[in-house]
DNA sequence: ATTAGCTTTCGCAAAACTGTCGCAAATCTG
DNA sequence: CAGATTTGCGACAGTTTTGCGAAAGCTAAT
């Protein structure tokens, strides 16, 4: 469930610069040209956010904003608004309006993506991803995947929650019967050498184009996630 | 994964000071001139723990602890106060407020830290650190992982168990009999000879790129780890 | 009932580590 | 200074610990 963002945009290079950033950021990305398309879009489509120019041919961006607000779907959908230099003033008007959030251009991207973010976090936590990097290796909890240099992976159950925990705390050593209280729960009986068996299946798999090895043996000891060794 | 600390401090001078010591402690950074930027940052990444001043212009301390308090992501958030003295009458207050600690200005950096470590070891053990270090060598126990001069050096369990032994009781002499005790366990039964053979490991793998041998040799008596040998 | 997809156990070979020896070098002792 | 101790060190045989392929078990869905 990839979060569908609605860029609502005239200026060519500013709608593609947004639309390659949201989608490297992993959110679905709806382009409109003026605030008329942009409207019919939100109605086809509720995305889960929307950014919007503040001056536009056809419709401002006040009114596009004030027009949102008045439908029942786009409500509560968060706006973030894009606003030269020189239209700060117009900032309460434009929060009055029902905007959640602006930013004046130029704007630093990561600032961007990072107030959306938040936004997000508070207006449908359940679809921003869970997402944890070490170098080449994410792991998505939620959505159950991982990758590595990009390409997707398989793990079986067991190797997923391994690797889970093991990227949660990197660098320590745990020792078998660690790992099997920690992953495969408290009093359950299985042979030690068994967690063996499912470090080499989780090696194999991360290691399958040819990356480096992230585990650690450590002898006597136990396995160690060595995020350092990720570049 | 350094743990990310926010400082909300509007004072210059005390601001450059904590981010020195903590950057220096091993954390990583983030700096808020207000109370109303530290909500913001804090919004954009959840840090790990929170120094605030209590006197500051535009939201006071209480303000923003009350505010981290109603965000879920900061809602456990360990909040450590700083206040001048004479507000102290305020503790009550600010502990009620939801901070975990507070600080009466001036306090020692060493006490500062040491609180900082108590509220980290409570909320996020894992995230601390537990290395030993005298000069060029450090022991990550945690890791279980070596390095000299910045290099790893890799030992076998027994040399481990021996350096991590001689790094926590520097200085000090032992016999060959106390370190069987020791590092190999009681009631088993080695040769004493054997400890020479290992401490030659331990050596050679420690001298590995040139450096001096941190370990002194007291005949007739035993060994003792020397923690000044290394500049 | 059968199959597909995981887990667990087993067993062996490879790799890493340990404990002893023996001798040479260093250090004491008288 | 010679003899007695004590330590450093290379070698080696014996153990432990790991990696890995294969077989046997489980389990949930077809």
């Amino acid at each position: 469930m990839k979060p569908y963002v609605l860029v609502i945009e005239d200026e060519d290079a500013l709608q593609t610069l947004l639309e390659y950033n949201f989608e490297k950021e992993g959110y679905e990305v709806g382009l409109a040209a003026d605030g008329e398309i942009g409207l019919l879009m939100a109605e086809e489509r509720t995305p889960d956010f929307i950014v919007c120019d503040w001056m536009m041919p056809k419709l401002s961006g006040i009114e596009v904003c004030r027009r949102l607000r008045r439908k029942e779907a786009t409500r509560t959908t968060p706006i973030i608004m894009l606003t030269a230099r020189g239209e700060e003033t117009d900032k309460v008007t434009g929060l009055d309006i029902g905007a959640d959030d602006y930013i004046v251009k130029p704007f630093s991207m990561p600032e961007l993506l990072a107030r959306i973010r938040a936004l997000l976090r508070r207006s449908a936590p359940n679809l921003l991803e869970d997402v944890i990097r070490h170098g080449s290796l994410e792991i998505d909890i939620r959505a159950v995947r991982v990758k590595r240099s990009g390409t997707e992976v398989h793990l079986g159950p067991t190797e997923f929650r391994l690797l889970e925990h093991f990227m949660r705390s990197p660098g320590r050593v745990y020792s078998r019967e660690q790992l099997l209280d920690i992953v495969w729960g408290r009093d359950i009986y299985v042979e030690a050498r068994t967690v063996d068996v499912h470090i080499g299946r989780l090696r194999k798999a991360l290691k399958a184009n040819g990356d480096a090895d992230p585990i650690r043996t450590v002898r006597s000891a136990g396995y160690a996630f060595e995020p350092a060794a990720l570049s």
